[in-house]
DNA sequence: TATAGAATTGAATCAATCTCATAATTTTCA
DNA sequence: TGAAAATTATGAGATTGATTCAATTCTATA
């Protein structure tokens, strides 16, 4: 390989302004610096690239090939630039997002939407989170953002605290344990609880609340769908503990009520994970921006 | 524009090998040189093309469309580069013809098709050189050869004498002047004289030979193709002046005689006119060799 | 945590590209 | 056709830019 962009684009100013002065001046160089550039490619390759006799300078075959590639590669290199220049001013970017609870998509999904309205130009992603450690990813660079409850310490990787929220348990208004002011683990010994499909231990409820306690519910349902598991609630099917925000965002609210897990309650805080060099990247800073305000809409 | 080809030829390398040691190995160049090189980028865009703090270095979004850029441009860099090569080897190329006569398509046509089987990836074209003066377009590079009766002394340009040629009268093997040795102009007094239909100036029948004597011919047919003039003086409905190889290829030859024009004969040599700097391009000269063998054949 | 492998950094070297001045063209106009 | 003007080519020197080397820092693995 030989050729650079630069004498593409030399080739491509001689052949628009047919002298070379012009050509010089278009580029912002000498004609001389275009004359030894030339000059290089022909005895490079040994073979002419203008016809030198004449006024306006005309290309030869070889001249021709080489602007032909000229015509189909700058405006690719041109787009590129433009391309990596909104990439460095934030205007373009890639957000891939990976979650780590299903009923993130509850608040996220609306958030995103807003998102997309401001940030029209960023390709965003969601992936689940469940079946893999999405951190060494993040590092890799093949994700951009972990929404998780537990921060973690972890080189080059930054949680940032998005907004508390508490884990409630979501029953039907008419539910046994309707004038109860908080649940304690045994409640749950004759109930049906609805779980999404992950693993236990991935289960706050599980590893916080009722394993410490030494207690198993009556039976479990396992469904992917957060409403659906409100609606299963509404018919009074079983219980299920949800973070606050779903009930916010749900239409069921009418026929459910939710209680404290505990006499102090679940608390947690949603964070949002990132490289530490993309904190201050415009549109992931907006992003966790944004979604710092959901609770507070 | 800053992106030159060596950035991208070493993104590609890096993103074929994950590692700098392994695509500098690639590039014959050391490790430091290719950071060096992503660092100038890194530093000119103000945005990440890896990211770091990984084993095998991932790209970043940025650093995805660098590669992109590279897997579109560089293909067509490498193409472009053999096809110079090839031009300089005289491989390949361009040879643009431009014929002054209607008759030398009869010599011309099976020339390059002899020759096309040489030199298969050359780009022929054939011009009819009648209505303009071809020399410039022949400077300039429009052209790259032309056929010409009539060499011209003119700076960059060379005139090859390619073969000799006789100009005859063609008239029907039983026509009233069978018998003459050979043709007065008077004798073209009360025939009808087929010509190709172009200026009388450009017609070295009316110009060397009618004209001078001031002799009309008592009808003049003008048609373009010389099969058809030599059909049309097969069955007697005329007489026409060409060169001695139009009979050569002929169908007709059976049923036509030749008289040569005036007691000495109007002789000429064709000539081929290239560009100085062609005349030891192979391609140029091979077909300027084989041109040159047609009459013996 | 120590170590090996890999990448980065800065300084020095080397190579290239550019500019300037001048020469050689070519074009234009008388 | 010849002379002046404009353009292009050339060579030397200067400048810029790229590469290497050596040292350092960093990352990953045992």
């Amino acid at each position: 390989m030989f050729i650079e962009i630069r004498h593409l684009r030399t080739i491509s100013a001689i052949a628009e302004n047919n002298t070379l002065q012009q050509a010089a001046q278009q580029l912002h160089l000498t004609p001389s610096a275009l004359s030894h550039q030339i000059k290089t490619i022909e005895s490079y390759f040994e073979t002419a690239i203008f016809f030198r006799q004449h006024k306006p300078l005309q290309l030869t075959h070889a001249g021709q090939q080489l602007l032909s590639l000229a015509q189909k590669t700058l405006p690719l290199v041109e787009e590129t630039e433009c391309e990596l220049e909104k990439i460095s001013a934030g205007k373009t970017g890639r957000l891939f997002i990976t979650i780590e609870c299903h009923a993130c998509f509850e608040w996220l999904l609306p958030t995103l939407e807003t998102y997309r309205q401001h940030y029209p130009d960023i390709n965003i992603d969601i992936k689940l989170g469940m079946s893999f450690n999405p951190l060494p990813s993040l590092s890799r660079g093949e994700i951009d953002l972990i929404i998780s409850t537990d921060p973690v310490d972890k080189a080059g990787i930054e949680f940032l605290p998005l907004f508390p929220y508490q884990a409630m348990l979501v029953l039907h208004k008419q539910h046994p344990l309707k004038n109860k002011p908080f649940i304690s683990p045994t409640d749950l010994a004759d109930q049906t609880l609805i779980t999404y499909p992950v693993e236990r231990h991935r289960l706050d409820i599980f590893k916080h609340f009722l394993e410490p306690a030494h207690v198993e519910p009556a039976h479990i349902r396992q469904i992917e769908l957060t409403t659906m598991i409100l609606q299963l609630i509404a018919i009074d099917q079983g219980v299920a503990a949800l973070p606050d925000w779903v009930l916010d965002t749900s239409n069921n609210a009418q026929s459910l009520i939710t209680k404290p897990l505990s006499s102090q309650g679940m608390h947690g805080v949603l964070h949002a994970a990132c490289r530490t060099e993309d904190i201050q990247t415009p549109y992931i800073k907006a992003f966790i921006d944004l979604a710092r305000q959901f609770k507070n809409r």
